[in-house]
DNA sequence: TTTCACACTTAACATATGACAAAATGTGTG
DNA sequence: CACACATTTTGTCATATGTTAAGTGTGAAA
């Protein structure tokens, strides 16, 4: 669409009069009677002014990460797996726990946090995908780290809970200034055979490879169960689960089944996956999980054990979990 | 002081709490009353967690600098005088002007938001002394910019109104995370032989010859007026700053005179001083001048002739001033 | 043991905030 | 000019917030 001069004018006004206005607010405290009168318009004009500067990522407020792997829980979590860092959302210490979402909410939040402290200037990062990876990368607030390189782990999948996974590099790419890589793939094709002619297109295959030098990974971990919205993105039929877990299957990552001990299992469909190998997921030297429920117990432990994780974000409930093992 | 195991645990546990006190209130947008429920805590401790995660630094508010240089006066005065970016506090639309104290906070708030605008990783930045400088180190905050250094561009000094010089740039290397370069030395010595002898010495030395390899400074520029608190510094008597003014001088930035093209003035206390030369002060990419104040008009003037400028961050008012020179 | 310091709770209050609806004010278009 | 459209103002309201004061419990020190 066309714009005048004129309205490109104050277009460009705006957004500083919302920067400071926003200053006046956040950084000097002062009150929105205050900052009225001061631009000589309404305390509404006001609040729609701070609104929209939250909404345009003109202001953005931020949790240190660091604070989040200091309770007792993460010291405790780190010392027993040997992991770099833990970050525990402490969310409920009441009986009846919150739902799914407030859980997943928070989870997400702490671990947007979490990958603010662990990602360092320069870094290629691998996002994987699923509705944590989605919901982190939701909330992950607009920040500047200089060189960073966002690559797709799993190739394009839809799903009823995670409409497009490519949403979740793209997203984090977009919060944090960074260079996207994106699969120009499907994530799951029809045929082992039609999986490799895929990989084995050079653009494709350039991706793949570049999968194998990543500095650090995100990631979450699926269960194996019915329920699991894996059936509906069209990844395995209800049988194939099944299967999978008659097979021996706990845990889920990155589209990839796992045994308790955090091996990959080669089953349907893994040669028909265009997605990075177990064996690279284990490469970077950090490897970012975030998991959220109590359910997910098994499925973390057998990824820990597996060598997959080198960073872990959970909530309160299954630290303590996982600590009673 | 001592602290037990017990109480080591529990502060370590606590500033995780707040972590996560703040990003359920202010990442998931839950009211108080909701996270004390969760936390099965009393609303009051709630307001008393999230202040202290605030004072503590553990939340950030910060505003996105490169909106504030999109006004059209900031466009116009980069325009007019060839600057690389012009960054406007637009505080006040009403007759009767905020006093001084309520700008220079406004224009700190700026000030810093610019800087972490400007700043890139990897950058050694000259920090100069003055209360503006003193107001933006203050309101600068947290942010991690890798591989910064923060180095002194004055030696020691203090005000009435500015009590440690140092501070400026302690300051901010705390609030960067940066490695700090300070300069052990009196900004002005009695005698210019002392002063020689002072420069000669091995640290300072290697100092000084820092400040001629620095990516951005920092500094703010001040009015040749009996009322100046580089008198109460110790800088310049009354009768010497009158010289100064009759020699032509119009502004002091770096404690250093210039004259209304920005050139040197080379006067009583010029070769009394420890601190970096006019010349190199004009190398630098990035050289950030922060003023505030209708009063510095030609000050800033001569700064802007004299080369000493790439990055202005000022008030409306002194902007249009600016413009209609 | 008492005493003290400290952190938290409860309760109450004044103020700030966010949301809304209706009226007013511009602004550009046909 | 009239019109639609968007933005702002005004006024009102329920709710959220910050602050204070007084009471409670706990642990550490004397």
């Amino acid at each position: 669409m066309q714009h005048s001069p004129q309205s490109n004018r104050t277009k460009g006004n705006k957004n500083a009069v919302l920067a400071n206005v926003a200053l006046l607010y956040y950084g000097q405290g002062l009150t929105q009677i205050e900052i009225a009168k001061r631009m000589q318009v309404s305390r509404a004009t006001i609040v729609n002014m701070l609104r929209e500067s939250r909404e345009k990522g003109i202001v953005e407020i931020r949790v240190d990460g660091k604070h989040l792997s200091t309770s007792n829980l993460a010291r405790d979590l780190r010392e027993k797996f040997g992991l770099a860092d833990v970050y525990v959302a402490l969310s409920d210490e009441r009986k009846n726990r919150s739902d799914r979402q407030d859980l997943l909410a928070h989870v997400a939040q702490v671990g947007a946090a979490a990958v603010l402290d662990i990602a360092e200037s320069g870094d290629r990062i691998g996002v994987a995908w699923g509705e944590t990876v989605l919901a982190l990368s939701d909330v992950m607030p607009k920040a500047k780290i200089d060189d960073l390189e966002i690559c797709q782990l799993i190739g394009s999948m839809t799903s009823s809970r995670v409409p497009a996974s490519e949403n979740c590099a793209i997203q984090m790419a977009n919060k944090l200034s960074a260079t996207v890589f994106t699969l120009h793939a499907p994530g799951i094709v029809a045929t082992p055979q039609l999986a490799n002619t895929f990989r084995n297109e050079p653009t494709i295959k350039a991706q793949l490879e570049r999968l194998d030098a990543i500095d650090m990974t995100i990631a979450s971990i699926g269960n194996i169960s019915p329920e699991t919205h894996l059936a509906d993105a069209g990844m395995a039929t209800t049988s194939e689960i099944k299967a999978a877990r008659d097979a021996g299957a706990v845990g889920i990552i990155c589209c990839r089944y796992i045994d308790a001990q955090g091996a990959a299992l080669q089953m349907e469909p893994d040669a028909r996956l265009i997605a990075i190998s177990l064996a690279s997921l284990r490469k970077p030297r950090k490897r970012l999980l975030v998991v959220c429920g109590i359910d997910r117990s098994d499925a973390t432990l057998a990824a820990l054990r597996g060598g997959l994780v080198s960073h872990l974000c959970v909530d309160h409930d299954l630290a303590e979990d996982l600590l009673s093992r």
